[in-house]
DNA sequence: TCAGGCGGATTGTCGGACGATAGCGACCTC
DNA sequence: GAGGTCGCTATCGTCCGACAATCCGCCTGA
């Protein structure tokens, strides 16, 4: 038995080729990579087929171009990039709202409760500050919003898990639409919702791990009965509108 | 103050146009796209134009080539393929094992406490095949970890919840190194294994909810012990090699 | 020292070419 | 008629070369 011999094409070995060196760190964050020209000449091929292989690595978010600059520079896929991913893959799936829900309310409480132990100050005033603006600032759906998935973040980082973090971003970006059309037809989300953050807050000021977690839980069930009030059914795929980037 | 205006070239929005055709499935999954010809011609731009936005798209997944052809077919971007994804942000963030660890520990009980509930005969067959595997064949590290994976990934897909499971994936790569080498060191690893697989399927056979979540967590748990004696430092970095797919 | 202008370097897009081969149908054999 | 072979054509992979737009660094002049 042989195993099956795969000819990658040129473009796909020079994506490679590159991505290697950008996870062995030999390219780093931030440096700039090689002119096209110069690559053309490095690995032998046609400037064409390099920019087949660079398109590959930009769109895996390896690379990326600065605003209004030319050169690519070497970059770390970020959190809203794999959220992006990640997200568009679950839609395509046929992901429900209910399923989204249900992993936000595993990861949210568990990384509240991780955090009440390891919080440092730093972390307190960042979600301090989001649950500050939810209450100044919530007139406005879309500006709640923001501050609401704010709040989330700060809570998740306190817990110190940089892969928690990353499991979050994409299902707040999943929940974000049917969440604005919440808190936009329950009139009385809004209070529930400051005062669910403040009892998270002083769970986390208080280092009190069952009462963050509690609490968390409690907050993410609220959505659950904010989503019967406003009528909106668990059992709805979830919504994706892909950022252009 | 005017928004930044952004204009993007001609391949990206290329690439956009025919992500958001396959969003709204009016490509579907399993498809084949327009020759590259005919796109060049529909849009009114240069072949190579249109070579490069499709190498935007096969690099997310959302085109493929299957093995010995030519055109390119749409399909959704797999578990697989998000978990290599996900794996290279991880890896390139210096995330580090117990990180991963600690997010495994998170999801895995959760979804066999779930799939307590819901699990059907089916799925109950396929964990059995896993766990059957596993006892059979775990001479070879390599095979025993195989067969460690898919019970993970069976007991998760009884959760009914696609979230989970695309969540699991990158966890059990980045896990898979480091999980080898304590299998391979640690010379009761395959009973204990062998020992908590068995009490999890009877768990989720009789649908016992809490000793699905108490096992699994024993088991997650008992890697860690393992982890300790195979003097594997849980604040290493978790290694990657990236699939050539 | 800093604003502004200038030229080269680099990217974006294009036209076209050519070899390799997957896909497909015609044709042949039993 | 089923199955296999042959050859054509469409399509992809790669290359060559060109040119406009524009970013970048340098130089100059106030």
């Amino acid at each position: 038995m042989f195993p099956p011999l795969r000819v990658e094409p040129t473009y796909r070995k020079l994506a490679l080729a590159i991505e290697s060196r950008i996870l062995e760190r030999t390219l780093r964050d931030g440096e700039p990579l090689p002119t096209e020209a110069e690559l053309s000449t490095q690995f032998g091929v046609h400037r064409s087929t390099v920019r087949e292989a660079l398109r590959e690595l930009e769109s895996s978010g390896l690379v990326t171009r600065r605003r209004g600059t030319k050169r690519l520079v070497v970059t770390r896929p970020g959190a809203s990039r794999i959220a992006d991913t990640v997200g568009r893959a679950l839609s395509l799936e046929d992901v429900t709202v209910l399923e989204v829900w249900e992993s936000l309310h595993l990861v949210a409480p568990a990384a509240a409760a991780n955090g009440a132990r390891r919080r440092t100050a730093a972390d307190l005033a960042a979600i301090e500050a989001a649950y500050q603006r939810f209450t100044d600032d919530s007139a406005d759906t879309n500006r709640a919003l923001v501050h609401m998935l704010a709040f989330f973040r700060a809570v998740t980082r306190t817990s110190g898990n940089r892969v928690l973090m990353l499991t979050l971003e994409p299902l707040l970006k999943l929940m974000e639409p049917t969440l604005a059309q919440m808190v936009a037809g329950v009139p009385q989300a809004r209070t529930r919702i400051t005062t669910a953050q403040r009892r998270i807050l002083e769970a986390l000021t208080a280092r009190d791990t069952e009462a963050a977690r509690t609490w968390m839980s409690r907050y993410l069930r609220d959505f659950r009965r904010g989503y019967e009030l406003a009528n909106i059914s668990l059992d709805q795929r979830v919504a994706w509108r892909s950022s252009s980037r």
